[in-house]
DNA sequence: CGCAAGATTGAAGTACGTCAATTCCAGTGG
DNA sequence: CCACTGGAATTGACGTACTTCAATCTTGCG
């Protein structure tokens, strides 16, 4: 359950058996969610932490029109804000997107490991670091880049987030989000959004059945997305897929050699 | 000097003769910058974190077409990424807008009050929270909101945390950023978000002369922004405001209670 | 006073949105 | 095994908020 997670970190540093341990021991509140059901909601104010382990949630807030703007996307291994505790109330809400796992983690138990546990607490802050990275990269994305590149924006990150948690089979992976989703999360209309998949999909950068989307070429996918992924700060992963020979298939595309 | 940290910080917690103390024996490296001027660029790797102590910085990027989105404002009292220094390096650049003073604070001394100060580590965790909210409420007018809406929701959240600051003279106060700067914001261009100030002006909402930004009616332009104050986590503001006296008019209007 | 940066204006084009059907498809029940 | 159903994907026609290009005007400043 823990591997999407560990994996993460690892990407930052190596986890002792002890880490492990340390991680296992917190998450035995274990709860199962159906689909759409919201997980917290705006002006909540938790007393515990949430960690995706599986299936995938999203952030999101309710604008007075009825719109409902998408924020990010919560994975396994995504740890919901590692201090949300400090704030008064939440200012947004999270729900799932499919049937999800996830565990809750009481604020004290997160404080302890914080403060015991150097590697873990850096582990934890960096992952809070990455997850605001991505956050001004959405903002890049959605308010400076044409819908086409948005889309493959998009694509190019999930795919690299769904390999560093191990849950990418080469270049394809499970993509639980519906069309109207994405434009949710990109700032299109649903109209529009279709039509420039299809586009990626004839220029022969996508392919999608089903929930599953498989990127073609993910070399000229970042080229044409105008992808770095350096703000996902994934420069051990390399290593760490070889170390752990994870990957079946020899794709010469790593995180951090896009072009 | 510091006042605008203290302040921003007493929104959180009441700051201690000895905290005030601490957070003044750390910025004791203080270096002016010309305006224009990078602070730091993308792919650095900074030892040490930037404390704004005047005038406004910015967060941009470079894309490869040239154009220069900017991801966030720093205004006096903002600390730029406590926890930088984990990270392999910077995946985004910050230049000054006008001439600045900056104080350098080391890493060392950064984690030493984060693990001997408890009430300071909180407040300073707070403050990075509050600095995602805000990217994520970006993301939200950015990629979800009509122009005219983007520039009034700008302007209401900068008069907000310029006052949080102490900086803001009742409903005005500096904005040293051009409209070039606020269309790389806002994803709009210089043309737009010329006719659409004018447009602002026109509802008499705002009126600017130079620099000086002047919100005419802030709880009708919050109205007109659908701005909800909340993700700038300012609960405290105004007891703090009601506390030291800070403001000379007596505006209906105070952070938290926009409709 | 003069220069360069910034603000403003006009005219013409386009990427994207809206509205309203229609088709596709996974899941359910018979 | 098939028919039914509701959500999601797709399509077409049309409208518009925004962009682009290219001047011109204004202002801060040495």
């Amino acid at each position: 359950m823990l591997i999407p997670l560990v994996r993460k970190l690892e990407t930052f540093a190596k986890m002792t058996a002890e880490d492990r341990r340390t991680l296992e021991e917190v998450t035995d509140d274990i709860r199962e969610f159906r689909p759409r059901q919201d997980i917290i909601g705006e002006d909540e104010r938790p007393d515990h932490v949430h960690l995706m382990l599986k299936d995938w949630a999203a952030r999101y807030k309710i604008l007075p029109g009825g719109e409902r703007p998408i924020l990010g996307y919560l994975i396994p291994g995504d740890l919901c804000d590692v201090h949300v505790t400090l704030l008064d109330a939440m200012d947004h809400s999270i729900t799932t997107l499919s049937a999800c796992t996830i565990a809750f983690i009481g604020r004290d138990r997160i404080d302890a490991i914080l403060s015991e546990n150097g590697t873990l607490a850096r582990a934890l802050w960096w992952s809070t670091l990455v997850d605001e990275a991505i956050l001004r990269e959405w903002l890049v994305t959605v308010g400076h880049r044409p819908a086409d590149k948005r889309l493959a924006y998009f694509i190019c990150e999930m795919l690299l987030r769904m390999r560093a948690a191990g849950l990418a089979d080469g270049n394809s992976f499970d993509l639980p989000v519906t069309q109207e989703e994405i434009d949710d999360t990109m700032g299109l209309s649903t109209v529009h959004v279709n039509r420039t998949l299809q586009e990626l999909r004839a220029q022969g950068l996508v392919a999608s059945k089903g929930r599953r989307m498989t990127v073609n070429d993910l070399e000229r996918l970042c080229a044409f997305a105008d992808f770095n992924p350096n703000y996902l700060h994934q420069q051990n992963q390399q290593t760490s897929q070889r170390r752990e020979g994870r990957h079946k298939t020899g794709t010469t595309m790593q995180a951090g050699s896009c072009p």
